[in-house]
DNA sequence: AGAGAATACGAGCAATCACTCGTATTCGCA
DNA sequence: TGCGAATACGAGTGATTGCTCGTATTCTCT
């Protein structure tokens, strides 16, 4: 054995070039007619390509979603910034903080419409879990962290509940507010950050 | 013109028991595989009868999709009982009055797991939408009928807004009420019942 | 009992879709 | 310039699936 099936074929820039291109399409594709709605035939069409060509370069359906999901979670990771100093934390108005956790996740959830139509599927085929997990994990991980500074008087498990309810309630009001008309955007985000605070007041340290 | 479309078949009992039958199963294989990955022959076999019969009673995969949402609307409001009296909500504690109104409602979701792979799914075709349109609407009025007790300073697009964060944030949260294993079920709806006080006491008078 | 309607069957049709394959073209590189 | 590899094509394939149709059985009602 020494070829294996890791041999994941020289590219050339062009070829960089059309994955992009490729994913491109699909994003855009899967925002507007969901997952499985979408042909590979249509997400090459969109692309430019035919559906062969785009078969060069992924090897099925659920390849192109997990390309688009990594490179979600890059961006997203980017949008998002790094992690807060915990002086910063312990300091900050609760109220500033939320805005501060808030603002970036929403902007980027607006800029990217296709996200949530690939991540908030209900029946996420186990390649894309293992996509999503990263992304959900680094939530998750993060807001422990806040509530570990902010409201040091909960147990791990309460801490690992209350930031599971906080993800869960920005995951549930976020396809509201992506959908919204541009002039009402602010008002549904006002609301979001409203049922955080609500949330958080009374473990908030 | 005299036939039209509008000729429903008269049924016999049996029939009508077999309807029943069918969105039985419908229900089971919806919950089990979500809407799109069941097929209609699969639906047919959990009810026991063949593709055939299937269609003898409903003209489409929809039309069985529509007719569960019609029984699950019916149910529903059964299950939710008759609306309070505006005295008791006024003199109500908010503790009680959100136990009062979330238990019967997270009662019914965890006895029919189907009710949210019907409503919960991303792209709801047009027949169902309306279908689910009045269960909604339903949950909305009630929730707005409440806070115009409680809430009285509110204007009445506030009213509106608030009812639908806190009908949101209650299905967002409720399937992971339903899918919590029987002993971390009551720790769940007490986060849901967090939330949703957590938001609704700034405004309650 | 007997007629007509309702119920039941299940093989199969037509359409859809993810994906393939044989072939043609273009690129990188010596 | 020439050669091997990467890129590109698009008609076609096999599998799936919603649904039909011809036919057989069972019910209701007189």
């Amino acid at each position: 054995m020494e070829s294996e099936e890791a041999r994941p074929r020289r590219r050339q820039a062009r070829g960089e070039r059309r994955m992009s291109e490729i994913l491109d399409a699909a994003a855009a594709v899967f925002a507007e007619q969901g997952y499985e709605k979408t042909t590979t035939n249509a997400v090459a069409a969109a692309a430019g390509i035919s559906p062969g060509s785009l078969y060069q370069f992924f090897r099925s359906k659920e390849a192109v979603a997990q390309a688009l999901a990594d490179r979600f979670t890059v961006q997203m990771r980017a949008a998002h910034g790094e992690a807060f100093a915990p002086a910063d934390l312990a300091a900050m108005d609760l109220d500033d903080l939320i805005d501060r956790v808030v603002d970036p996740l929403v902007a980027f959830n607006v800029a990217n419409p296709g996200f949530k139509a690939l991540f908030a599927r209900p029946d996420m085929p186990p390649g894309l879990a293992t996509a999503a997990g990263p992304i959900q994990s680094a939530l998750l991980g993060r807001v422990e962290a806040i509530l570990a500074v902010r409201a040091p008087g909960l147990s791990a498990p309460e801490r690992t509940r209350s930031a599971r309810v906080l993800v869960q309630i920005f995951q549930a009001m976020t396809p509201v507010v992506v959908a919204a008309p541009e002039d009402e955007r602010e008002a549904e985000v006002r609301e979001l950050k409203k049922v955080l605070r609500g949330y958080l007041a009374p473990l908030d340290g």
